[in-house]
DNA sequence: AACTATTTATAAGA
DNA sequence: TTCTTATAAATAGTT
C-alpha cells in the first residue's frame, strides 16, 4: 500500500512474509482497539501464523473466554457440545444403572415388592434364601476359624506360663537357699539402681521373693499372677 | 482519518457510532482476510457490538471451532475446564455410589464376604434373614390373595351356571309340554328367520330341544355344556 | 450508499 | 529489527 501496490496473494519469501505478518498484525490489533473504543464493542482476535505461533487480541473490557461464551450464547450454539456428549451419555447411563441397583437392593430389603409378579416374588425368595444360606455358612466358618485361633492362643499362653513357672521356681528356690544361708529373715528394700522393681510379697508366704528381672509390664503381670 | 482527524473515544451519537462500526468492521475483516492470504495465517475475529449483535470473521481455510481448539492446544489452556469439572465430579460420585451399591448387592448375594468382620457378617445374616421373612410373608399374602380371587371367580361361575341351568330347564320343560301337546315327535327344521339358531339334539334324549335365544357365542357354549 | 478530502497503514528500502 | 517515506488504503464527514 505504499511504494507500490501489492497483490493479495501468499508472500513466497519467508522473511518478507514474517515481516509483513508482524506489521499487519499490529495494524489489525490497532484497528480492533480503535473499534472497541469508538463503537463501544467487544472484539476478540485469535491468530495462528503458519509457523505455529499464536497471537491474540481482546478488548480490554472483557476476556477471550467471556467473549466466546457470549458469542455462543447469542448464536445459541455450543461449539463443544460434542465433547460433552460422551460424558453426558456416560452420566445418564450411570444414573440408570444406579436406579436399577437401588431398586434391586430395595427388593432384596423387602421394599418395593408391589410391582413384582408372584413368580418373580417366588424367585426372589428362593434367591435370598440361598444367599442367606451362603452367608450363614460363611459366618459359621468364620466363627470356627476364630475358635481355632483362640484355642491356639490359649495353648500358647499355657505353654509360656508353664515355662515361666519352671524358671520362676528355680530362681525362687536358689534365692531361698541363698537367703537361708545368709539370714533367715532376709529382706530387700533397696528400690534404686537398675533393678528398681524388686518386690517383696507382703502376705508372708514361705519366704519367697518375686524378682522382676526387667521393668516389663506384660511380664510383670504374669509374674504377679503366679502367686497362688 | 479523512475530512478531519478524530479522537479515539466512544462516539456518543448512536447513529454515527453504528455507521462507524459498520465501516470499520468491514475494514477490519478486509485486513484480516489480506493477512490470511498474504501471510498464510489463520485468523478468527469475534465481535459483540454494544447493541448485542454478534459478528464474526474466520479465515476461509478453517472454522472458528478448529481455530479456537488450536489456540487452546497451543497455549495449553482449557477455557472451559471449569465447566467440565462439575460434570466430572458428578460422574466420579456416581461411579463411587455405583461401586458401593454393587458391593452391597454382592454381599447380599453371598459374594465378597472375605473382607467383612464377624460382627458385620453376623449383622448381614440377621438383615438378610429379616428380608427373607418379609419377602416370604409378602409371597404368602400374594398367594392367598390369588386363592381368594380364584375362589370368587369359581363361585361366580357356579352361580351363573346354576342360574343358566334353571332357566334352561324351565324353557326346556315348557318346550316339552308344547311338543307333547302338538305332536309326540315334533321336529324343528326351519333354519331361517330371526331365530335361526334352533338346534335339535341328535342323541335322542328325552325329547328335549336346546333353544338358543340369542346368536351369542359365549352363551352358546354354556348352553352346550349343560347337556349331561 | 456514494463521494472525497484527509488521515492512516504499510511496502520497500535503508 | 526499526526507521523512513512514498504511496496505497481506509475512512470521517458530507451529500
Amino acid at each position: 500500500m505504499a511504494r507500490g501496490k501489492i497483490q493479495i496473494k501468499r508472500i513466497e519469501n519467508a522473511t518478507n512474509r514474517q515481516v509483513t505478518f508482524s506489521k499487519r498484525r499490529n495494524g489489525l490489533f490497532k484497528k480492533a482497539q480503535e473499534l472497541t473504543v469508538l463503537c463501544d464493542a467487544k472484539v476478540s482476535i485469535i491468530m495462528c501464523s503458519s509457523t505455529g505461533k499464536v497471537q491474540e487480541y481482546v478488548s480490554s473490557s472483557t476476556t477471550t473466554k467471556q467473549l466466546l461464551d457470549e458469542y455462543q450464547r447469542r448464536l445459541k450454539i455450543d461449539l463443544w457440545s460434542s465433547q460433552y456428549e460422551k460424558m453426558q451419555k456416560n452420566l445418564k447411563n450411570l444414573k440408570e444403572v444406579n436406579i436399577n441397583l437401588k431398586k434391586e437392593i430395595r427388593q432384596r430389603l423387602g421394599e418395593s415388592l408391589n410391582d413384582l409378579s408372584l413368580k418373580k416374588l417366588s424367585d426372589l425368595e428362593q434367591d435370598v434364601d440361598n444367599c442367606l444360606r451362603i452367608i450363614r455358612e460363611r459366618k459359621l466358618r468364620a466363627i470356627s476359624g476364630q475358635i481355632v485361633t483362640h484355642r491356639k492362643k490359649v495353648r500358647r499362653e499355657e505353654e509360656e506360663n508353664r515355662k515361666l513357672r519352671n524358671g520362676f521356681v528355680s530362681i525362687s528356690f536358689s534365692l531361698i537357699i541363698n537367703a537361708k544361708e545368709e539370714d533367715q529373715h532376709y529382706e530387700l528394700v533397696d528400690n534404686e539402681g537398675h533393678y528398681d522393681s524388686v518386690i517383696r510379697f507382703q502376705n508372708g508366704g514361705p519366704g519367697i521373693f518375686a524378682l522382676r528381672l526387667q521393668p516389663n509390664e506384660a511380664l510383670s503381670s504374669q509374674w504377679m499372677s503366679i502367686h497362688e
